[in-house]
DNA sequence: GCAAGGTC
């Protein structure tokens, strides 16, 4: 039997069905892992596909010293291996004196044996740098399942992606065969397409597994770890702040961090320059346009008042020119992961929520691999077939109608080519009413771009008009979509047409206001998600398949905040501490700096433990500094943590009030520093998911802070946190009879009140203890009884002020009338719906 | 409780 081992199970099957003789491979199981088998050659084939990696390296739990043989570790397995701790650090630690407890005992995390390198204490750190790295199992089922085919394998042939890390794939997956079977001659095929064509050219012409270019990847893994962990451990434990805590650091996501710090402190440094503008209205016959002055941006006040008092009282324009210019837009290209991530932040969707919508959009058959870098479709692919699939969803109909009937169709090309998969591209037809909102906005999104591809460019006609006031010069633009092209299906980013009205030379047109406005320049604009995934590729940071994900990181140990993104108190911290002291995680560079490293590894020229020791003794260098700054570096980051908490000052002892989390009962309260001398408390205000953020001031009533509460998809407001404050007490109202109370034959009323101890207002029965009824409030805002019971539920319906006006509801958030509402097909988006 | 890279 020949084994087949692939990267992923979609590739598996692709392979099985391109080299089976009958073109219809046979679906089977081992334990839980699918494989494929079929004929071919007169010989009996079987193609397994791995997760990805199917390893992972991680340090062994401790570092041993023996006089005879130094520092070493012992795998689970009962493997020796040895580590390369340098001369300054081989001696046992807890001969020191300082290292010894008084009962004479050795300090943690020292052992009487060595160093306890798993229990993250700072001392360890200078080893852990050293220590060795070993591969361990990560994906269980799948070896088992590997290991199981393998025994009965005359040969191997490793078929993963054809690349660094396919090979270090490859090159553990044969790892695991060899566990099981030492003699099958074991064989790389290199394919960069899922063709016949390609694929019976890769099994035709086998070569050898790169273990070379594999020990490239693998010096990387170990890099990469070894930095962070590292790092990681060190920043956790120089100040630790509490379980759940991490403070990460690594090859990747401390540059990332670092670009949004460097942003932050641009705008921080910025100036503002003062400028003015002169704008306004015109109108012809009643239609009326914008106009500005030709200067655009007076930076000199004086010059701005002159022309202003040349045209403030002027009730006439005169058109001295007309200019009209068609330009061509052209459709886009096609999407690869990064262009589809930066599209969908535009729209809304972060590019982590994007990827893993994007998975299961791939896993129901409706897109293609959502994880490529090419941007050209290949050959291979039907166009016209998926146009023709494509009419099945009723949006698209006009579209694809137009695209079929200009005969022959020509897609537009992207810049980046390679053929390991296509563009992503619809597969399947999508329904609005069966997808959720936010996998139909991106199915939506890759339907149209790819129709989009395929399509003409639009024309825009600009008209440019210029106007003389009272001698100032005067402009006024338009611009119409004259020929829509591919706009037609792609609305995204679509600026509004600017109408302007049939002007001539010559023509006298009504001024119908004018204004002279003082502003000021901006500073340089955060990084949206989308922006930050691009810089990330241009600086080579990441790859398409991690960037999101550690984006997602940064925010999850809280060094960002907000979108756009912003830097926390503690990112800003983390990032001055390393730049200071191990500044080489701090840059792109070191990542530039170990794909040289790994190229000489793959040329042979240097060997995957040279390139590793190397690192490792950079690292321990800039380990020894930040080791002997550790007091400085946590209380730097524990300001930081405790700025980022700060919501204001303590009415009563003048100290910070931070929010601080109850691990008791799992939630958030507002409490003072100077706990336990002083019992300041105070809920905080908002739903769970709110985003608080301290106002300046203080509350004028009460003293207490006042903070902006944003919930989730809903306008923001400014409260003061004190429930007992003035600006906080709403009177209880009470809003009906309680039905439940009535059917029991009591009396009990329904009554809107705030509780003392959360400060949160909901309704409530004044029987609540015996009939248990209570509901949440509807909206926040002034609330009154109407009298009137709901129709479906007969419960109370209330009117409260909102922000957009009165609002008249059933206090029941379980009543019948509301689901029926739910179910009701909603509005969508502004643009680009069904 | 660490990273980044694959993939689910």
């Amino acid at each position: 039997m020949i084994l087949v081992i692939a990267e992923k199970n979609d590739a598996a099957k692709q392979i099985a069905r391109l080299l089976s003789e009958s073109g219809k491979p046979k679906n089977d199981k081992v334990y839980d892992t699918p494989i494929y088998r079929f004929r071919r050659g007169g010989e009996d084939w079987v193609c397994i596909g791995l997760r990805g990696h199917i390893l992972a390296p991680d340090f062994p739990t401790a570092l041993q010293y023996a006089p005879d043989q130094g520092w070493f570790s012992v795998t689970e397995d009962g493997e020796v291996l040895p580590a390369s701790v340098p001369e300054n650090l081989d001696r046992p630690p807890f001969s020191g004196a300082n290292q010894v407890t008084k009962a004479g005992k050795p300090k943690k995390p020292f052992t009487a044996d060595g160093v306890d390198i798993k229990g993250w204490k700072v001392p360890s750190l200078p080893y852990l740098v050293w220590a060795p790295v070993e591969k361990k199992p990560a994906e269980k089922g799948i070896i088992r399942a590997l290991k199981n085919l393998a025994k009965k394998a005359d040969e191997v042939i490793i078929a993963t992606d054809f690349d660094r890390e396919g090979e270090l794939i490859g090159s553990d997956a044969l790892a695991m065969v060899r566990d099981v079977n030492q003699t099958a001659p074991a064989l790389r095929a290199r394919y960069s397409a899922y063709t016949k064509q390609e694929i019976e050219h890769a099994f035709d012409h086998l070569v050898e597994l790169d273990q070379d270019l594999a020990d490239a990847g693998e010096s990387r893994q170990y890099i990469d770890l070894i930095w962070g962990a590292a790092l990681t451990r060190y920043l956790t434990m120089a100040k630790f702040g509490g379980l759940g805590n991490v403070r990460s650091a690594g090859r990747v996501q401390t540059p990332t961090l670092a670009l949004v710090v460097a942003r932050e402190k641009e705008r921080q440094a910025f100036v503002p320059e003062d400028y003015w503008v002169i704008t306004g209205a015109c109108s012809k016959g009643g239609e009326p346009f914008k106009v500005g002055h030709t200067k655009g941006r007076f930076w000199k006040k004086d010059e701005a008042d002159a022309a202003w008092a040349r045209v403030q009282d002027a009730k006439q324009a005169t058109v001295t020119d007309v200019a009209k210019k068609s330009r061509k837009a052209q459709p886009p290209a096609p999407f690869n992961t990064t262009s589809l991530q930066a599209a969908a932040a535009a729209e809304g969707l972060a590019p982590g929520r994007t990827m893993r919508i994007a998975e299961s959009l791939y896993m129901d058959g409706l897109i293609s691999y959502p994880r490529v870098d090419n941007t050209v479709y290949p050959s291979s692919l039907d166009l016209k077939a998926q146009v023709k699939m494509l009419k099945g969803v009723p949006a698209y109909g006009p579209a694809c109608d137009k695209i079929l009937a200009g005969g022959q169709i020509h897609a537009t090309r992207g810049k980046q080519e390679s053929t390991d998969h296509p563009p992503i591209y619809p597969t399947g037809v999508g329904d609005p009413d069966k997808l959720d909102p936010a996998a139909w906005k991106l199915y939506n999104l890759i339907a149209r771009r790819f129709l989009a591809t395929l399509m003409d460019a639009a024309v825009i006609e600009g008209t440019k008009v210029s106007l003389d006031i009272n001698g100032e010069p005067f402009s006024a633009a338009g611009d119409v979509l004259a020929y829509p092209g591919y706009r037609l299906a792609y609305p995204y980013g679509m600026k509004k047409d600017e109408q302007l009205p049939e002007l001539a030379t010559g023509d006298v047109v009504a001024v119908d206001s004018l204004s002279l406005d003082a502003k000021q320049t901006e500073p340089p604009a955060r990084y949206s998600q989308g922006k930050l995934i691009q810089e990330m590729e241009k600086r080579g940071l990441g790859t398409k398949s991690t960037r999101a994900s550690i984006i997602d990181r940064l925010f999850d140990v809280k060094y960002l905040k907000n979108n756009p993104v912003e830097p926390s108190q503690l990112g800003m911290a983390v990032i001055e501490a390393l730049h200071e002291y191990a500044p080489t995680v701090t840059t792109p560079e070191m990542t530039s700096e170990l794909e040289e490293s790994m190229t000489h590894v793959a040329e042979g020229g240097l060997t995957e433990s040279q390139v590793v020791d190397q690192s490792r003794a950079l690292l321990a260098g800039m380990m020894d500094s930040l080791i002997e700054h550790k007091d400085d570096l946590g209380n730097a980051i524990s300001d930081a943590v405790t700025a980022d908490a700060r919501v204001g000052t303590c009415p009563k002892c003048g100290k910070d009030l931070v929010v601080k989390d109850s691990p008791r009962t799992r939630s958030r309260f507002i409490g003072c520093m100077g706990w336990p001398d002083c019992d300041v408390t105070y809920p905080v205000p908002g739903r769970n998911g709110d985003k608080i953020e301290p106002l300046d001031e203080p509350c004028p009533e009460c003293g207490a802070p006042r903070l902006r509460v944003k919930p989730f998809r809903s306008k923001a407001y400014e409260q003061c946190v004190n429930p007992q404050c003035p600006t906080n007490v709403e009177e209880d109202v009470v809003v009906g009879t309680c039905a439940a109370c009535a059917e029991a034959g009591r009396h009990g009323d329904l009554v809107a009140h705030k509780s003392e101890r959360t400060g949160k207002r909901f309704i409530r029965c004044t029987n609540y203890d015996e009939c248990g009824t209570s509901y949440p409030l509807p909206a926040r805002g002034k609330l009154s009884a109407t009298g009137e019971t709901c129709e479906h539920c007969g419960a109370p319906v209330v009117e409260i002020e909102t922000e957009r006006g009165p609002w008249r509801i059933c206090v029941n958030m379980e009543c019948p009338g509301k689901a029926e509402k739910k179910a009701a097909p909603r509005g969508r988006g502004r643009r680009a719906s069904k």
